[in-house]
Order: structure tokens, then sequence, then C-alpha cells
DNA sequence: TGCAAAATAGCACGACCGTTCTTTTTCAGA
DNA sequence: TCTGAAAAAGAACGGTCGTGCTATTTTGCA
């Protein structure tokens, strides 16, 4: 009894010291790997720039793998934090979704330089199974869901025409972040940004929004939905 | 003079032979870094897969990055035999544009198993200037041209709407073909073809196609016009 | 057929990789 | 302050990498 308390203690100060180095090396390593890739980050490069010694930062994770799938789930509680969380303030509907799809523009934009961890990870790992390729599958996977689910939202709130598809809605939408991110990334274009939101504006027309507007604010008409 | 000839003679047979097992090499380079991606493509690999000896395969080369260069201009060469130079024998404008979507989408459905080099080698070479991201980006641009010159064709013969944005349309037309490749290839999603032509048909429509069909109804490959 | 030259092979190098094992340092709790 | 465990460092391993250098084989023409 008496044990078993003085060691859990003993145990959750030295795991609080750990994690913390820890989450200092995954930090570094979200650096690493959003600009030269999940596969190029390397432990040597990342014990460098931690100003660690490799096997002081190899003993955190027992594997190159496991430290592959620590980034990701880091990138992924970022990415939740910054794109997805605050839409929830929005109220819903064509509103949310707009925030939602302003907030991922401007994510995007902003690894213009650093990169984005889901399209490059997408890219090294789409025929390379794993549980690495397994985590970034399901984040995106989890991503997409709550896109779809915001159009949902949006049509239920009879700010979308009834009878759109929603999938479709979201696969056209990541169409757009793609050749937002491959442009201009890649292409260094810098119109890219432009052609982007005048996308979003075509395909919510497409899509029978109910007020095509360029901007955000102002409060919509109605906030009960009409048809489910 | 007779030196001269000599030498050009014996060059020239012995560059045939040469480069008849430098194309040979390339080819097999091309396989692998459709599927491992240019950066993981190695010598070590290339030449296994070749049945050659590592320096036998280097000498045609003098560096890997000579070898990435020569595989990203094989790629180029048979994307333009693929994609582009079939659809200059379809009458210009909107049946053009339908047949170059066409080949673009079946080319990359292809590559679903196989991997695309534009996209797959945009990841990797976006921050890592020289030759190698230089060959990319150059070959990219050239084909977004052609995109881009098929449909100011298009416009000109009066199937687009005469105001239409040009540029506009290649870049929501090159994120379809990116979120096709993302989603059937790393998500592994069966609807990706299907989402891409109803998107394909969903952009005809907002820039103003006169002649608005449905192409995945109609199976048959009706061309409206075999020669012209 | 002989011969130069091209094509290919063999080998070794330094560098970096992930990983393991051992030793040293750090540090919280009694 | 002492102590034992956790954290970090150090050193070494087998492996692969790209790339030179040197032989050997193959090739095409006089």
């Amino acid at each position: 009894m008496t044990a078993t308390r003085k060691i859990e203690a003993s145990e959750s100060k030295a795991l609080q010291k750990g994690q913390q180095t820890k989450a200092a090396i995954v930090d570094a390593a979200l650096g690493l790997a959003t600009q030269i890739g999940l596969e190029g980050l390397s432990i040597g490069a990342l014990a460098e720039v931690a100003r660690m010694s490799k096997s002081g930062v190899f003993a955190h994770f027992g594997s190159r793998e496991e430290l592959q799938i620590s980034v990701v789930r880091e990138y992924h509680v970022r990415f939740e934090a910054e794109v997805f969380l605050p839409i929830l303030q929005v109220e819903r509907g064509l509103p949310r979704l707009r925030q939602l799809f302003a907030n991922w523009t401007k994510r995007t934009s902003a690894e213009i330089d650093s990169g984005c961890l889901y399209i490059s990870g997408a890219a090294e790992f789409d025929d390379r199974p794993g549980p690495v390729r397994d985590a970034l599958a399901s984040s995106v996977k989890t991503w997409l869901a709550a896109v779809h689910r915001t159009v949902v939202q949006a049509r239920e709130e009879g700010h979308l025409a009834a009878d759109m598809d929603a999938e479709q809605m979201v696969f056209e939408l990541h169409g757009l972040i793609l050749a937002l991110q491959y442009e201009a990334r890649f292409l260094r274009s810098s119109k890219s940004l432009t052609r982007t939101l005048k996308g979003f504006e075509n395909i919510l027309q497409r899509y029978g929004a109910s007020d095509v507007r360029p901007l955000i604010k102002t409060s919509a008409k109605r906030t009960t939905s009409t048809k489910k």
C-alpha cells in the first residue's frame, strides 16, 4: 500500500519531467517534418536541433516509427485546435461553413513556407502501409468527416440546396485546398489564394447557398431549419 | 577530317548502344520513382532491378541528381504522349477540352497504383531548390499552360462564356485532379473517379459550356468528331 | 582479326542511418 | 543530504547511401 503509493508518486513526477522534454522534442520534430517530410526526418538531425544526443532523443520513442507517429498526432492536435475548434463558436450552417473554409485556407496559406503534413505525408505514405500511414489517414479522415458534417448542417439549416450532394461538395473543397498548396508552395504562384477563395464562392453558388457573400460577417436570415 | 568522321561514327554507334541500355535503366528508374518517390530512388536498388552493378548504372548519369532529372524528363515525354498529343486530333473547343480532361483523369486513375511524379515530386521538392525541382516545375508549368491554352480555345470557339476566367478554370480543374489522386491513392476511396467527373461537369456548367453532357451516364466513347 | 574505346564490373571510401548497450548525469522524495 | 530511479550521453554495430578509382568485359570499326 504505502510502497505502491510511493512508486506511483515518483513515477508520475518523473513522467511529468520526461514528457516535458519529450514534448519539446516532438515540437522540434514537427518543425523538421513539415519542412523535409516525415521520411526525411532523421534522429540525428532532430537531436542536433533539440541540442541533445541521438540516444537521448531515441530513448523517448523506442523507434523512429514511433517518433513519426508522435509527430502525426501532435500535428493533428494543432490542426484541430487551429482550424476546427474555433468554428464551433460560429452559428451552425453557412456561417460556420464559411469560417471553416476560411480557417482551412488560412492555415494552408500559412503552411506555404512550412508545409502541410497531411499533404506531404500522403504523398510519402500512399503506398507504404504501416502504423504511420494509418495514423495519417485516420487524422485526415477525421477532418474530412468534420467538413462533411458541417456541410450537412448547412444543408439542414436550409442554407444549401436540399438535394445537394454533401460528399461531392467536400471533395471539391478538398481539391481547392490541394490546388492552393500545390500551386502556391511548389509552383510559387502568387494568385493561388485568390483563386481558392473565388473557387469557394463558385462552389457555394453551385450548391445553392442561399446567401452568397464574398465576406463572412453579418447574420444569417434564419437560424431554424426549414427542412431536414 | 577522316579522323573526325571515324570518331563521330564510332561515337554514334557507341552512343546508340549506350543510350539503349541507358533508356532501359531510365525505364526501370521511372518505375521505381513513381512507387517510392524521386528521393527514395537509390542507385543500389535501381541496379538490382536493372540487373547491373551499381557503378555500371552510375556511369550513365554521373550523379544521382542527373539520374533524377532523366527520370523527370522521361516522365514528361510519356505524359505528353499519353495525355496531350492525342487531343490535338480532336476538334478545337469544348470537345478537345473534354478529351483533355478525360485523358488526364484516365492517366491519374491509372496512376493510383503507380503514383504520379508531378504530384509526389512536388511534395518532395517543394522547398528543395535545385535542378530536379526546376525540371519538375518546368514540366508541370508546360502542361498547365497547355490546359490553359485549350480552355482559351474553347472560349474563343464560343463554347464557353466570353467573359470566363480561364486561369481560374484551370486552377479548379487542377484541384479536381489533385483531389482524385489524394483520395483515391491515399485514402483508398472508390468514389473519387465519379466525384472528379461530376466536378468537371459542375465546372463546365459554371463557366457556361454550351453543351453540357453528363460524362458518367454515357459510357460509350462518343466523341463529337473523330476527325475535323 | 585486331584494337582502341566504350560499357560495365569490382572494390573501397567516408558519411549518415537506426538501433543497442553501457555509463554518466540529473533529480525528486525520504 | 542521501539514494535510487529516470533521463541523457557516449560509443559502437551493421547497414545503406552516393561516389570515386581501377580492372575487366564488350563493342564497333579498320
